[in-house]
RNA sequence: GGUCCUAUAGUUCAAUGGAUAGAACGGAGGUUUCCUAAACCUUAAAUCCAGGUUCGAUUCCUGGUAGGACUACCA
């Protein structure tokens, strides 16, 4: 429509004019809801062609249009804003025509579909995943929903973290302390077992540290020459170079914490078609940057450590390959984009990954690109925001995490207290009741952290809890529910929906409203996918589903005698509660029949 | 020190350079013989400061101020 008024304005302007006008100086927005109008052209940009006043270059467009586009039923001008009405014929033919669309996602394919990788979650394995994680797998996820619904071809993969010298603290805590403990002897989860013996490492650590720095040892020296990063150290040599016994130990723990890590995963509802390890891929890295070195891509220092310079990029020198020969973090990462590339040749390769590594991505995109391969343009570092509370950032060192598996346990306790306590859901079975618990308390949680844009930094207080009322999943999963129940009412009384009946059907002026938004769903859905931007949907799904709840308070559906206006209204209704569980579904949310 | 990000009601979030800056929570008040009151309605309350560009700035630019991130042979 918006394509169809800009051609038609230009056109326009040729013909009182005699002018031709740049297509972005047309400018049309949607009209502001104080106004009478559907889209608003703003005039201003349009009087050097014009030679006349703001409202008289818009009084001149408006007759123009209103001769030459049906469509067009009325307009007004405001000051330079020339407001101009769709008719409610077209919005009623609109939304007849979309009774019959099957696949809502149809006007927001993309003309050429690309290969996009989107990695997502990215954990260590050596302590359990916290909401730092669960806004990354969120954003991840939903992401791929939406590049997917706008027909591209979306593989999501994840880079599992799982060697340097972070794994092997918990490895060296457990074989110190640990006394052979098991997920199963212990009854924990094994990725929180894992934690257990990272932290009870950190712990130690410092305590070491301190000690030597009492001895008069500076901070920097004593870091480096506590006994039992010493240990450390020397445990991560032995498994670069395949020491059985090490190796072994490094398998078995990091299996609990898989076994942890897929429990979470499923309950967040997230997964993933292709995992890497970087284990498997740092070796890739390490001999491409040899390889690198003997064609004086890199450098070597008289240590035996290798650089990149990158001051020509307005970078720093980067270090690549320790002097002992072992691999950095960004050796790995290395390895993984060029192995992945050679697995999918993707167009674009998207790193969800938080804004804290900017800069190494930055590096990582140099690198790359200094080591001739072209395609490291389509690297996108999908840089979120942190989460942070109260008191400040997130730090697992100190404690002060707020765990992914209690978060959500919580919220589904949460979500049925609040629903028993309305008791509304007398007569289901416990099994029914629980999943009912389980999609709203999961809504509430996906909803809070989405509809934040993403690269803003957002803010957590366990303190408060998520909310169930206003702005929330919750909120829009209720008036699906609603809907749902509506319907089921109808067949209940054997009130069958009809396209047929909705060729005479005369849709009153918040009825119109609906069928507006309706209409702005697959524009929403075709932004966010550019703008990679999720929260964009949420604001969707909110805005459209107080609109309804207005609409429900207002009217009656199956009250209603007419039966051409009944069955208008019952039509209108099941395709928005089919748009909101679409939409709400490429946040990941699932929507409940009935709470 | 350098680089980057952020700054909007009491709080948490919105607003392709456009009209009277929207919501939610919290506050005050109201709606239930009527399809689910997790809803609906009314009400008070905000663009960090100073310049600049523009017909027009919350938005763009410059300089402050405040917060955060990065600047490891950690990941």
């Amino acid at each position: 429509m918006e394509y169809i008024l800009r051609n038609k304005i230009a056109e326009a302007v040729r013909s009182l004019y005699n002018k031709d006008v740049d297509l972005n100086l047309i400018q049309i927005q949607k009209t502001r809801k104080e106004f009478n109008g559907d889209y608003t052209l703003i005039v201003f940009p349009l009087i050097r062609c014009s030679k006349n006043t703001p409202e008289k270059t818009a009084e001149d467009i408006g007759n123009f249009l209103i001769n030459n586009l049906p469509a067009i039923s009325e307009f007004n001008v405001i000051k330079g804003f020339l407001n101009l009405k769709i008719s409610d014929k077209w919005w009623a033919d609109y939304f007849k025509d979309f009774c019959f669309l099957d696949d809502i996602f149809l006007p927001c394919r993309v003309a050429k579909p690309e290969i996009i990788l989107v990695e997502y979650s990215s954990p260590n394995t050596n302590k359990p995943l916290h909401l730092g994680h669960i806004r990354n797998n969120l954003l991840g996820y939903s992401l791929y929903k939406i590049l997917k619904s706008c027909g591209h071809n979306v593989i999501k993969t994840n880079i599992v973290n799982d060697r340097g010298i972070h794994i092997c603290k918990s490895m060296l805590a457990w074989l110190k302390w640990g006394n052979g403990e098991t997920p199963e002897s212990s009854g924990m989860k094994g990725d929180h077992l894992v934690g257990k013996y990272y932290v009870l490492f950190e712990n130690e650590y410092k305590k070491q540290v301190e000690a030597l720095m009492k001895q008069g040892v500076d901070e920097e020296t004593a870091r480096q020459t506590a006994p039992i990063i010493i240990e450390a150290r020397e445990m991560l040599v032995k498994w670069e170079a395949g020491d059985t016994k090490t190796v072994e130990i490094w398998k078995m723990m990091n299996s609990w914490v898989y076994q942890g890590f897929d429990e979470t995963y499923r309950k967040l509802g997230v997964d993933f078609d292709k995992i890497y390890y970087e284990s498997d891929t740092y070796k890739d890295g390490k001999e491409l940057v040899l390889k690198a070195l003997d064609n004086k891509i890199f450098y070597k220092k008289e240590d035996g450590s290798i650089w990149a310079d990158l001051t020509a990029d307005g970078l720093d020198h980067k270090v690549l390959l320790r002097s002992d020969g072992t691999a950095v973090y960004i050796t790995q990462d290395i390895g993984t984009a060029v192995v992945r590339h050679n697995d999918y040749k993707f167009d674009k390769c998207i790193y969800v990954v938080g804004n804290e590594q900017n800069y190494h991505f930055q590096v990582l995109k140099a690198i790359l690109k200094k080591m001739g391969f072209a395609w490291a343009d389509g690297l996108i570092h999908y840089s979120y925001g942190m989460v942070e509370l109260p008191e400040g950032k997130m730090k697992s060192r100190e404690g002060t995490v707020v765990d992914a598996d209690d978060l959500i346990e919580e919220m589904i306790n949460t979500a049925r207290d609040v629903s028993l306590e309305l008791g509304k859901l007398d007569g289901y079975s416990e099994e029914e009741k629980n999943e009912i618990f389980r999609k709203v308390g999961l809504g509430a949680l996906k909803y809070f952290i989405l509809k934040i844009d993403p690269k803003k930094n957002m803010l957590f207080n366990p303190s408060e809890s998520i909310d169930f009322d206003g702005n929330t999943g919750p909120f829009i999963q209720y008036t699906y529910a609603r809907i749902r129940s509506v319907m089921r009412k109808a067949i209940q009384n054997k009130i069958d929906p009809d396209p047929e009946l909705l060729q005479s059907a005369q849709p009153n002026a918040k009825e119109i409203e609906l069928i507006k938004l309706i209409k702005k769903f697959s524009e929403t859905v075709t932004e966010s996918a550019v703008t990679y931007n999720p929260a964009n949907i949420a604001n969707y799904c909110y805005e459209l589903a107080k609109e309804f709840n207005q609409y429900y308070h207002d009217y009656t559906i199956l009250g209603e005698k007419d039966p051409v206006t009944r069955n208008f209204r019952l039509m209108l209704s099941d395709r928005i509660a089919f748009v909101l569980s679409e939409a709400m579904g490429l946040l990941g949310i699932e929507m409940p029949e009935r709470m």
